[in-house]
DNA sequence: GAGCACTGC
């Protein structure tokens, strides 16, 4: 453990203090190791910054909140929660002695939700500034205005990267950079010739000449996901066992990635940190609702696997995806290979479609990656890419992800804060969201009446606000308090905030299984949701029995998870709720009809009409993809092999082919509303009369009888038919 | 009939 004495930042404390003195806004740039996580929070502290109010510290992850917060009480030596605490989604540790105190970017959001001036504060860091959270981005413009505002009584300091330290201040009206340098031994690069055929092979290649070749110590590989590192793994343990005995060393190679179980990850690579694996137990804990009733399960586990020592004069080669990037550092690698790719999620506004991508990293992404080498002594990073296009094609910086995501709830937050002086499709943003992805996120919110026809938040958006849901979620809940179903809603709600998490694992052996959850409910056929609500009140039945979710292959983690997510959102409605909160257990027997109609409200700008003669889906709203539904869907078809006319969708994913993920059945009298008003919809009305005029608003309206003309497609008679479609339409209408 | 980078309220 680093002793404070030895913290490059610690010489800077005067300049530092001096700088801050002097200005409202300070960017920091901090590389690995200064120690600024730790060490500017109590410098401040020290000149008496927190005597009036308290020093807040941002981080993008619940883990580092907490781990860094403890750190700090250790030094201080105080309790944590004390003078120092930390506040996380689930589980807030401060006091009313609390001076210091870390919080995750989004629970600092929420705060502001309900003070916008954020008066507890005196002191706001926002750390790791340059990972560009969509939340830190959004903190970003709130405290350009803040500093402003508060100019008398509020210190903002931003850490960011060498990179985009000059961005960052040129953004805070040229604010002053200070750089901190950090405690990295040196890595030296070495790039490749040129690009490989196969980064697979390239690896391969790589790993196992310094294998054979270089002194000791661990080799991390970057690469993009769990398809390839399993490839590699295999390869590469073919390799080293096929390597003439005793002319190297032993070689152990290991995955990573977030899929594998957290006390596998823990046991794999925290040989010597103790440190670590309390912080993961506890992050365990925490998730589990303080209860200590699992406790004592799980930190035996890891007794059993953490204590366990690695193989003597062993080497590791550990084939990671970019969790090794920031949140996970593994001890004593030397040797850094880099892929140069990562996957990313990326929406697109015209089609409301997310995509999967494999892209090239930044220069900030590769040159983190690099300094995975250098921190227990020099190392090597091995890019297996030249470095033409290191300079040449590399971004400096990641996209940041307000650039990459949908923007309806981001959007919908600002809306809610009410800021007089702060139009949002004027927000300053450090990079601007393009207008096409707000025009999108202002078309959705009117669509689910969060926002009436002039872009102004109503009532029930306010209430949504609220709610740490997507949009559609909490439309969802609002509009089944109406009709008497806010315990399944809560429920549902709960159960997609866990999405990923809850579907059971899939293990290789797992695949060839035909049905491997024999036991689930199906939802009676009518949709994902559905299934999704009768098996959380199946593990309710059991009284959350942690033996029911192995048994039926569902990850216990994200169950947990979901019963905590349903309590805090319970806990939000109960002030609104205009029924209970809960149905006594196995009351609830019904034909779900008003959840589906609330969902089918909540999700209004999430709508498909199925396609006259097969199962394919138009979406409603965007351009009318045509999309399938997801294989692994439980919604049953009828007598006829038809899927049901028309389906809400959680997500569509493009994979590359386009589905829909998490459908659920509605009847189309529950839809003519919504059809009705994406015909008013006026998207220069929405921007507040202020955005630029486009023919967005042509094709925003569902071309409704376009299904039923392909029937007769051929000559172009568009006019004409698109009339005589409109009419069978309306006579459908009228008949059911 | 198919495929899952990583976070977070």
């Amino acid at each position: 453990m680093d002793s404070m004495a030895t913290l490059p930042i610690v010489q800077y404390e005067e300049k530092i203090i001096e700088t801050v003195e002097r200005n409202p806004v300070v960017v920091v740039i901090g590389e690995t190791g200064s120690g600024k996580s730790t060490q500017l929070s109590q410098m401040l502290y020290r000149r008496g910054y927190a005597d009036s109010a308290r020093i807040a510290i941002t981080q993008p992850r619940r883990v580092a909140a907490v781990t860094v917060a403890r750190r700090v009480a250790q030094e201080l030596g105080v309790q944590l929660g004390e003078e120092v605490g930390y506040a996380i989604r689930f589980e807030d540790r401060t006091s009313h002695r609390t001076r210091i105190k870390y919080l995750t970017d989004g629970v600092l959001l929420r705060e502001s939700l309900v003070n916008p001036e954020l008066n507890e504060y005196s002191v706001i860091i926002l750390d790791e500034a340059h990972e560009r959270s969509l939340n830190t981005d959004i903190l970003m413009g709130l405290m350009k205005r803040l500093a402003k505002i508060r100019t008398s009584n509020l210190k903002v300091l931003i850490t960011s990267a060498t990179l985009d330290g000059d961005k960052v201040s040129n953004f805070f009206r040229d604010c002053p950079v200070l750089t901190i340098p950090g405690k990295l031994y040196p890595v030296e690069i070495l790039y490749s010739k040129e690009r490989p055929s196969s980064y697979l092979e390239s690896s391969l290649k790589t790993a196992i000449d310094i294998h054979v070749r270089e002194p000791e110590g661990d080799v991390l590989i970057f690469m993009t996901g769990q398809d390839d590192i399993e490839k590699l793994v295999s390869k590469l343990e073919d390799k080293v066992r096929s390597l003439e005995e005793g002319s190297c060393m032993d070689a152990i190679i290991l995955p990573l990635h977030g899929s594998l179980p957290p006390e596998l990850q823990a046991s794999k690579l925290c040989s010597d940190s103790i440190f670590l694996i309390e912080n993961c137990a506890y992050h365990w804990l925490e998730l589990f609702s303080a209860s200590c009733k699992y406790y004592n399960f799980y930190m035996n586990q890891y007794k059993v696997r953490v204590f366990s020592p690695p193989p003597p004069s062993c080497r590791r080669i550990i084939v990671a995806t970019n969790i090794a990037e920031t949140s996970l550092t593994v001890d004593g690698v030397v040797y850094v290979i880099d892929s140069g790719y990562v996957k990313q999620r990326q929406y697109n506004p015209s089609t409301g479609m997310y995509s999967l991508d494999i892209v090239q990293i930044s220069k900030v992404q590769a040159n983190q990656r690099a300094g995975r080498a250098g921190r227990t002594r020099p190392g090597k990073c091995y890019r297996l890419y030249p470095s033409q296009v290191y300079n040449d094609e590399f971004l400096d910086v990641t996209v940041p992800e307000i650039q990459r995501s949908s923007l309806a709830g981001s959007v919908l937050y600002l809306k809610s804060l009410d800021l007089p002086d702060i139009d949002i499709l004027k927000f300053d943003f450090l990079d601007p969201p393009s207008s096409e992805s707000l025009q999108d996120a202002l078309k959705q919110l009117y669509l689910i009446d969060a926002i009436d026809e002039n872009g102004a938040i109503t009532s029930i958006g306010q209430k949504m606000a609220e709610l740490p849901l997507e949009p559609s979620l909490s439309r969802t809940l609002m509009e089944a308090n109406d009709y008497g179903c806010i315990p399944e809603a809560l429920t549902v709600a709960a159960m997609l905030s866990a999405e990923t998490t809850l579907l059971p694992g899939r293990s290789k052996t797992e695949k060839k299984r035909k049905h491997p959850e024999p036991n689930l409910p199906d939802g009676f056929g009518l949709g994902d949701h559905i299934q999704l609500l009768q098996i959380f009140e199946c593990w309710d039945q059991t009284d959350y029995d942690i033996g029911w979710c192995k048994d039926n292959g569902l990850q216990v983690r994200g169950m947990l998870f979901v019963r905590d997510v349903r309590k805090q959102l319970s806990q939000i409605m109960q002030k609104i709720a205009k029924g209970p909160l809960d149905r006594r257990r196995g009351e609830s027997r019904q034909d779900y009809r008003n959840l589906r109609k609330a969902l089918c409200v909540g999700y209004a700008n999430q709508l498909a009409e199925r396609k006259m003669h097969h199962n394919g889906y138009r979406t409603l709203g965007f351009q009318g993809q045509v999309v399938q539904v997801h294989p692994s869907s439980v919604l049953k078809a009828d007598d006829l092999g038809k899927f049901p006319d028309y389906v809400v969708y959680h997500e569509l994913i493009a994979t590359p082919r386009p589905y829909m993920r998490n459908v659920c059945s509605v009847e189309m009298r529950w839809v003519v509303p919504v059809i009705n008003k994406l015909k008013t919809l006026d998207v220069y009305k929405l921007s507040g009369g202020t955005g630029p005029v486009e023919e967005e608003n042509e094709r925003n309206i569902p071309d409704l009888p376009k299904k039923n003309v392909e029937v007769t497609a051929g000559v172009d008679d568009s006019e004409s038919r698109i009339q005589a479609a409109r009419e069978r339409f309306l006579a459908r209408k009228g008949k059911k």
